[in-house]
DNA sequence: CCTTGACCTGGAGTGCACTCCAGCTTGTAC
DNA sequence: GTACAAGCTGGAGTGCACTCCAGGTCAAGG
């Protein structure tokens, strides 16, 4: 079950650059990757697990210096796990938020959507009586 | 019902940095704004509604140069608002992946927390039968 | 043997979205 | 009348998270 990927099929695999790849290990956040007697990468399992989880996190809004501070905690082994808890649970949080606001302007979108639909079906209608009223096709509303 | 805020009261209210307010309206992203006598900002209804719209449409995601666009189109008329409207279908296709994104890595983490919560409980009876067997307790998974 | 392409390193460069600064004017409080 | 906060401008600086680059090694194919 063992998997053995250069650095070009990790990348692809896991939709991280290569650059960025080497970058994670550079400050950390990676361990350094096993390396093949040619001095080549070759990434396993334990690194695509890895990546994954900091793939997760990093798209939904921790930095990387967060993730540096858990990943350092997760080398100090079982002495942080309590810590550890502590950090996601206040990442949660963050998603949680996240997550209200986007519905938030989800909703916002769908009214501004549905009022420019109405104000194409009236400018059709407008146009079809020969813009007769420009003016009023003009909908001047202050907001965006 | 006009309101008329000084450039520290509109920040305050809406938020966002004097700095970011003055950037905003040097990029164009709202209208220069009117100006009291003396010269300074004098921000109104309008500049307020337009705020709160460029705020959460930037804090979902909408880069700088998209919002100008956007404000570009607005600026140009009634012709634009069938392109105005599938940039904000767009949008909310982006805030919905995002929403989705968001719900899958709550699930993970909360997997993560509990799995913590555990290993918390473990090394407490651990303790409480003095650390016999201390390899036990150094749950050594791989993943983050 | 030579080219091609994937890989390596350390360090420099980039783009974005602000954020700060110097040097100025203006308005209010003591 | 003088301190002091708040405002102004144009331009420079910052921090983040990559991303690119020069200059090199190595392995396989023609």
């Amino acid at each position: 079950m063992n998997i053995n990927l250069t650095t070009k099929q990790f990348s692809e695999k896991t939709g991280i650059s290569i650059d960025t790849l080497r970058y994670y290990e550079r400050i950390g956040l990676i361990d350094p990757v096993e390396r093949a007697p040619n001095g080549h990468r070759c990434y396993g399992e334990r690194d695509l697990r890895r990546v994954d989880f900091l793939k997760r996190v990093r798209a939904t809004g921790m930095s990387i210096s967060e993730m540096q501070r858990y990943v350092g905690l997760f080398r100090m082994g079982n002495s942080t796990i309590g810590e550890r808890r502590m950090m996601l649970e206040h990442h949660r949080q963050v998603v949680q938020q996240q997550i209200q606001e986007l519905y938030e302007t989800m909703t916002l979108l769908d009214t501004k959507i549905n009022g420019y639909i109405e104000q194409e079906k009236l400018l059709q209608s407008h146009q079809n009586i020969d813009n007769l009223c420009p003016e009023e096709t003009h909908n001047n509303r202050s907001t965006y």
